[in-house]
DNA sequence: AATGAATGAGGTTTCATTCAT
DNA sequence: TATGAATGAAACCTCATTCAT
């Protein structure tokens, strides 16, 4: 009671935030290991240590909990996204430091789960029915992919990037490097390391879209 | 009379089995829309226009029929692609057919569930679980990169594939472009053709693999 | 077609019977193993070796099967304790006779499905609704414990059986002493055999019921 | 503040314990007048006023709850037997006593149930089933078979009970006296008191079960 | 008459969500 | 604010009964 309000409810407004981010990396884990029906709200309460109700002072439904993960998790993405594209470099260096990125430990994860949802209806509906999510779900996939075409766009301009070949499908091929299903395959079943993984793919993926000169 | 209790059990046989594949076409149709958990058996039921108990005479469970479904998707699948390795042509030619036929209506929606199984931890589970259900997940998967990778052994054994990029690269990178999240991309959202798709993939997919020299 | 119909249609009958026989067998089986509820219609066919449909050419239902059981059991009982009772001997041979019956094979299983019946409210509801069953299930019962009630009045006029006991009562004792839950303690359980317990109870009842100064 | 947490648990805990037993009471009510298949949950919660699935936080089946009430039904069971042998008196008098308890009230329902679970096979196989459930169903009619056997065993000590009938044998009719059948022949039908009807069965028994001299 | 595929009512169980404490 | 007991809709599955062949 000593402290002015605002710095009570600054305190408390933290803590909120804390708990809503202990509530999303938990319910992300549950997801990501048994999928969003198999995951119940009361195993996410209880990873968090807390009761199933006090999720819904934070959330107002599951499907709320889905569409902040997601929003969060492209959030992320984004923003890193932007550091690496930010740098001074070729594109052909940028975009294997994405790949790179993608298939480090962190990425990984989160790729699964973003995947898992693009790629199961349900999922995608319960996004695509927030009615905010519609907006959200197409608008962040289409920054992503104007990043990289941007990027492509440069090769292009440069002369290093092949001007015969649609954008939108090589953006569409990048994207297409990143599934955690080439992940699975490369890093957990053959046992690759991230670095050869990325060094590899970009190699293939730079080969194949280079300008025919260079 | 004189027809033979054999041509009534065949034709009861033959009868049956359209059931079933009715059963199969129907729970594959709602599956993709829905997802598993989302679609219920009394839909699966409806759209067949038959009565639910119907169902469980054909399949004990729920999970039986997805278990059908995938087995019999990978087997078609598998059988296609087989017969399109055999024709006697380069093997550029071959694996770009084979794009367009991933590409093409009836495998477009076929991937979609096969992806939506593969990237949900449920239905991973679910098929898993199945006591045969692990070896076929496994074995199949691994039928079908043998396939692409006998493919490219002989591009580099021609000369016409580079040796220096490890098969397994070059085979996970070829699974990648067949996405269906790729197929909406470049179909759905950006309207091209099936056949324009395959080729451009095709296209900067051997660019990406091709030997240095050629 | 050279026979006459009558005889034609009584041979008909006659496998009809056989049929209803074969049915009602297998039911008491699989009742008597599994109780009313577990058992299938389905398992009951199968041990009878025909088709489900079959049965209901026969049984309108499931709870007529159970009626059918009981009125055919209640009646064999009937009968035979009659021709027991038709004997030439004292009121106590006669019952330890009867008590012989309910001991050996046939009867042991007979006496564990009625009870069933008896001490399971659902069976004995179904009983009950019958239209006619409740007059079969009450005048049956009626009818047995008069039987026996006749024997201990014999007695009580011949002077060895106590006139200061109510009959009621001893009819009651009589029927305590046949049921199966005694049989599987002191048959199954203590491996006694029918005859040994034949005796063993008809002298303890006997001594119960006794005159005094007998 | 001051309350300890430990007086607040108890609390809940108490009115858990409640709650589970009015579960309990309702459910024994239905399974006795309904039998255990054709009682649903639903009735049971109905009948507590509750809503369905409240059921399923106290009994995690409905199989679970028949054993709970048979394990509370026999532990009542045997502590107030315990209790009437624990009295300084005659073996003829404690079992005088006991037979009255049967005859009483309370126990002629609980004993009804007891039989329906005895002479029913499915239910009696849900019992078995329960992983302690075939030690506790055993076990406890042998711990009140051995209950029986020691007070009669007193009463071959003292010459009052016959030393030539095997002390099964006396058990065994004794707790034929007991069944539910004989409660509803003798005081439903017949209107006898339950203190007539266990002074006359108690009577006969003893005569039948007296040495011979006395 | 015999079959057995089809039906659909009804049962048990789960779990997201609410709300009194 | 936090709790977790209570709710009840909805899902899967079974099986007695029907009926076209």
């Amino acid at each position: 009671m000593q402290h002015t309000s605002t710095s009570h409810r600054s305190l408390k407004e933290k803590q909120r935030q804390e708990r809503e981010r202990l509530i999303l990396a938990a319910a992300e884990e549950v997801f990501t290991q048994k999928g969003y029906h198999e995951a119940s709200v009361d195993e996410i309460a209880a990873r968090v240590g807390i009761a199933k109700g006090t999720i819904y002072l934070h959330f107002s439904s599951k499907e709320e909990i889905l569409a902040a993960i997601f929003a969060r998790s492209m959030q992320k993405i984004l923003s890193d996204i932007d550091l690496t594209l930010d740098a001074d470099t070729t594109p052909q260096a940028k975009l294997e430091a994405i790949l790179l990125q993608f298939y480090t430990g962190f990425y990984s994860r989160q790729m699964q789960l973003l995947y898992a949802i693009f790629h199961s209806p349900d999922s995608k509906r319960i996004l695509m029915e927030k009615n905010e999510g519609n907006k959200t779900l197409q608008e962040t996939w289409r920054a992503l992919a104007d990043r990289i075409a941007k990027v492509l766009e440069e090769g292009k301009a440069n002369g290093s990037v092949d001007k015969d070949t649609p954008t939108n499908i090589m953006v569409s091929v990048f994207f297409s490097l990143t599934s955690p299903r080439s992940y699975e395959r490369l890093i957990v079943e053959d046992h690759m390391t991230p670095e050869e993984v990325a060094r590899y793919l970009a190699r293939v993926y730079f080969k194949g879209v280079a300008a025919q000169g260079s």
